[in-house]
DNA sequence: GGAAATATTGTGCGCGATCA
DNA sequence: TGATCGCGCACAATATTTCC
């Protein structure tokens, strides 16, 4: 039932009412699906890409600025598996201020259990599925079960995303031309020679493209191109 | 038709890596 | 250590397209 769910998703709405249905299927009662946060990332709120979670949770979540502190995103920064937790787990005995204060906060908007399954999606990026709410702790068949479904819920939201991406291509056909020859290997001066153009012309339709694709270099510009399905 | 926006082409310069 | 090369950035001029 939830698979298929999943599987006719093809938008995001779509996506959103199948987590719906995962997250009550699951007696929890709230999920959301992020990326998963580096080590210097602070805030959790740029990295959610849909949550359930009260908008007051997040606030101060992101307030306190309690990412840095939360053991959960800690351990799922070391692990693959499957993270699950309880507040009692998180606050033992000596636990420092912040994880307290955390904990606190969670008990206020009732989440005193959770889990988080995560997967690298082919952007290079770990993104989570995250449930939370007050049931006792998942079997392991229950967490087999949720992990097959949080893995095909998030290969979903990645052929969304990636569609969406490619169909906005903002790249001029020249520079497309350029990217496409980069990506086949050859130096600005080697396209400047095939195309006919200088190597500083060449040099700035890659400049031009790694702006438009949000890209650092060029490198990452023809990763992103390939995966965009902008050049073949 | 003219203004505005966008694309195309070009120049100069600095930075870092490599090599003789 | 200096020369060379690849890369990235800032900027300017011109051509083309879009919109009113």
């Amino acid at each position: 039932m939830l698979t298929g769910e999943l599987a006719a998703a093809k938008s995001r709405e779509a996506l959103r009412i199948a987590l719906g249905n995962m997250r009550q299927s699951f007696n929890y009662d709230f999920v959301s699906l992020l990326r998963i946060p580096s080590e210097q990332e602070k805030i959790l709120g740029p990295l959610i890409h849909e949550s359930t979670l009260p908008q007051a949770f997040l606030r101060d979540f992101d307030r306190g600025q309690m990412l840095t502190h939360c053991p959960v995103s800690i351990k799922v920064r070391r692990s693959m598996l499957p993270i699950s937790w309880t507040v009692d787990d998180l606050k033992g005995p000596g636990s420092k201020q912040p994880v307290v204060e955390l904990c606190d906060l969670m008990g206020r908007h009732g989440l005193s259990s959770g889990v988080i399954i995560s997967f690298f999606l082919s952007d290079g990026h770990r993104y989570g599925l995250r449930f939370d709410g007050a049931r006792s702790a998942l079997t392991q068949s229950e967490i087999n079960e949720l992990s097959m479904l949080s893995l095909q819920a998030l290969e979903v939201f990645g052929h969304i995303t990636m569609s969406r991406d490619a169909q906005h291509n903002p790249l001029s056909a020249r520079e497309l031309e350029v990217v496409s020859w980069t990506a086949q290997g050859k130096t600005s001066v080697e396209i400047g020679q095939i195309l006919t153009l200088s190597d500083h012309t060449v040099n700035a339709y890659l400049t031009n493209a790694i702006r438009k694709l949000d890209c650092v270099n060029r490198t990452q510009l023809v990763a992103k191109a390939l995966r965009l399905k902008l050049i073949a």
